[in-house]
DNA sequence: CGGTTTAGTTTGCCGGATGAATTTATCCCG
DNA sequence: CGGGATAAATTCATCCGGCAAACTAAACCG
């Protein structure tokens, strides 16, 4: 009899399926809604019929995953509604995010709240990556124990980095701007120096623009779809597509700075590349200012009318405007969004970006396309890395109720 | 100003949808095996039970969806499983495809076997929208009426343009190769002389590259992922992963040949595009051969060993591996396909295209790129327009058979 | 204070998946 | 050639979860 072969988990619909599936709608149409939703609201709105949906609340008010507050004082005829809202303190997510200028860790609750933050500033280019990584699970460590003492169920960790990472669970394969190559991240934050959570909860780890750009299409209610540049040191992207980042097949999507939009320029096609041309250091070079300098510097030349900066700032929006509009033109996305660096000089790449993307684009004509700038604001990788570690939760909370019997 | 999403149907589940949902997961894993399986196996590979499985089965084959084979000669002890293979002629999916140079149609039943196929070779540059239309109409007419006669039941009729199509039933906004714009193609098509099929079952449209993929993707079994370049007169591609063609938001990804890979070369950053730079025109060009000829002469020279034709497509394949690392950088796919124009030049552009995924696509270390010819065989957007018609009934076949009724 | 309206709960029903038991059909061995 | 052994397919009782309708709860209105 040959066994058969180890299909993927197929879309065969089972009842006790049924059952998690439809928990998993009713918490995220309560933890998604703008404002507090009723029972029946949510009834109507997802289709389900009162009498179900009532019995899955139950259940998630059960779980502490969601909470009824007093009824709305309401001037209409009827019973009132009791309004429902994800529950606060009582699950969280965990982001974490080692960049080339800082490290830290930021935790976020169902309702959005953050629960606690921790960032510490340091040039960590070149350092080693084992110190950095103890660092970090020191840094980690107190403020996951004191929200555990509180009672605070977490959910899971993820850790941000600059770099290309093999799966979620897989070792970092290369971060440039660190200086590091095929690292087993998870392995040293999980051995015996680490703190309990990250022991007991190996973290998963992540791309920085993904995560970014995944706190990014929270910040935007409404599944947005749209491709997400996230200018930092190097330049990294993501890809949105009705709110979820869309990972390709080894989660090495979105990987925007390195497409090359002037591939006759030097000797290699890679010298061609939105990176080497609108990255930092090419910026601040072409504006005449030293390799030493930082983002700063470049705004206050900008501010001061410096027409070497305006110039080096024009260049690397038209590299920047027809890389994007590469993007837009091989995944069919309707908006742009600048953050990091270009999120900082929005104004000053604005015009030079939109007018590539309706010149390139070949669809402009008929869906116009937007840019603009990120709103997800400080530290965004570590925003979504927490969110990320809350979508276990979100999608299939039966399945991780189960886990936490 | 297009009109807002159809809010997706919120995926809750519900027990009429459960038993409709499996139907499908029995009639893909019926179609798509590569040999009859038994419905034992069935439940097996899917994780259902023996019972449902049966009952699944049995519905399927009333609706004349699945046959029972003869019981094979097998050597074990046990009673023998009882073969399932698709249906063959009763259920049929209707490509048609306009291009540049012919039009025509193909007709493919759930088996995969071609039961009609008729086209007609035409230089159609510039021709009248309106004209062609009509005349495709009257081409599909006998051939569709033939089958129906003969009892084939037509799952829908897709119609493949070398252009930009405003979702599968809107308008096609431009074709630029064939010098149409904004055509209502389906009331066209759906008009007073239309064949009954056309009225009755209004033809959905798509881009000639994206049904192209799709017939690519049939012909790998396994869902395999990659990024498909159709290079006709212009330059077209699409986006394939798990076996679906990823459609974007409006049906427009995958415009390859609108990358811009040398944005600095001529007055207009579209003058460096990859179909301008290796389009077949650019190459008979660079070849120095009239503007008229066909690629014959292009492969004759090559063939020849001209060095004016190599160095000309080892030009256009630099142009393209570099747009190929640009998709592959931001869409994270493994793998290259190579079709039309390029899949018969595929000798001679192998090489360079390998090499310039190698040297760019970030994750090649670890991932190394594939890239190889297109064997979908001839026409194959009539083909991937046809398996289109016939995924309807693959995807949810008790709502098929609804409509049916 | 009774009628109206809306929210939420209780209850009986129904469809569909399930596993165990049963039937069917073949091979194998004495 | 006949009786296990074995595997496929079907039958049947059970269970689970969503559903509609009836019912209760809590407001407003005149």
């Amino acid at each position: 009899m040959p066994t058969p072969e180890p299909r993927d988990p197929s879309r065969v619909a089972r009842q006790a399926q049924m059952r998690d599936q439809n928990l998993g709608v009713a918490l995220r149409g309560i933890v998604d809604a703008p404002e507090p939703v009723s029972r029946a609201q949510l009834a109507a709105s997802e289709g389900l019929a009162r009498a179900t949906v009532s019995g899955l609340v139950d259940h998630l008010i059960e779980a502490r995953l969601v909470r009824e507050l007093d009824p709305a004082q309401t001037q209409r005829a009827g019973r009132p509604a009791v309004p429902l809202a994800p529950a606060r303190g009582t699950v969280a997510g965990v982001g974490m995010e080692v960049n080339v200028d800082y490290l830290g860790v930021r935790v976020i609750d169902l309702a959005g709240d953050v629960l606690a933050e921790h960032v510490e500033l340091d040039d960590l280019r070149g350092a080693d990556a084992a110190t950095v990584l103890d660092r970090l699970a020191a840094l980690v460590a107190p403020v996951v124990d004191g929200l555990r003492a509180g009672g605070v169920r977490l959910a899971g960790t993820t850790l941000a980095l600059p770099g290309l990472v093999d799966r979620v669970t897989g070792p970092l394969r290369v971060a440039p701007n660190l200086g590091w190559r095929d690292v087993d991240v998870v392995g040293a934050l999980s051995g015996p120096a680490a703190p309990t959570v990250l022991s007991a909860l190996p973290p998963r780890v992540g791309n920085e623009a993904n995560l970014a750009a995944r706190a990014e299409a929270h910040a935007r209610r409404g599944s947005p779809s749209f491709a997400y540049v996230s200018g930092e040191v190097g330049i990294g992207g993501a890809i949105v597509l009705d709110g979820d980042i869309f990972p390709g097949r080894h989660g090495w999507s979105g990987e925007i700075g390195h497409i090359v939009v002037d591939a006759f320029r030097g000797p290699h096609p890679a010298d061609g590349s939105l990176e080497a041309l609108a990255g930092q250091d090419a910026m601040l070079r072409a504006a005449g200012l030293p390799a030493t300098a930082r983002l700063d510097a470049l705004l206050d030349a900008l501010r001061a009318g410096d027409a070497r900066a305006e110039a080096a700032v024009a260049q690397a929006a038209r590299a920047l405007g027809v890389a994007l509009a590469n993007v837009a033109n091989v995944v069919d996305v309707g908006e742009v969004v600048l953050g990091g660096t270009f999120g900082q000089l929005f104004g000053h790449v604005h015009d030079e970006v939109a007018a590539r993307l309706q010149e390139l684009v070949i669809f402009s004509p008929w869906s116009p396309l937007l840019v603009s700038p990120a709103r997800a604001g400080q530290y965004p990788a570590m925003t979504g890395g927490a969110l990320a570690a809350l979508s276990r939760v979100l999608t299939d909370p039966a399945e991780w109720l189960r886990t936490q019997a």
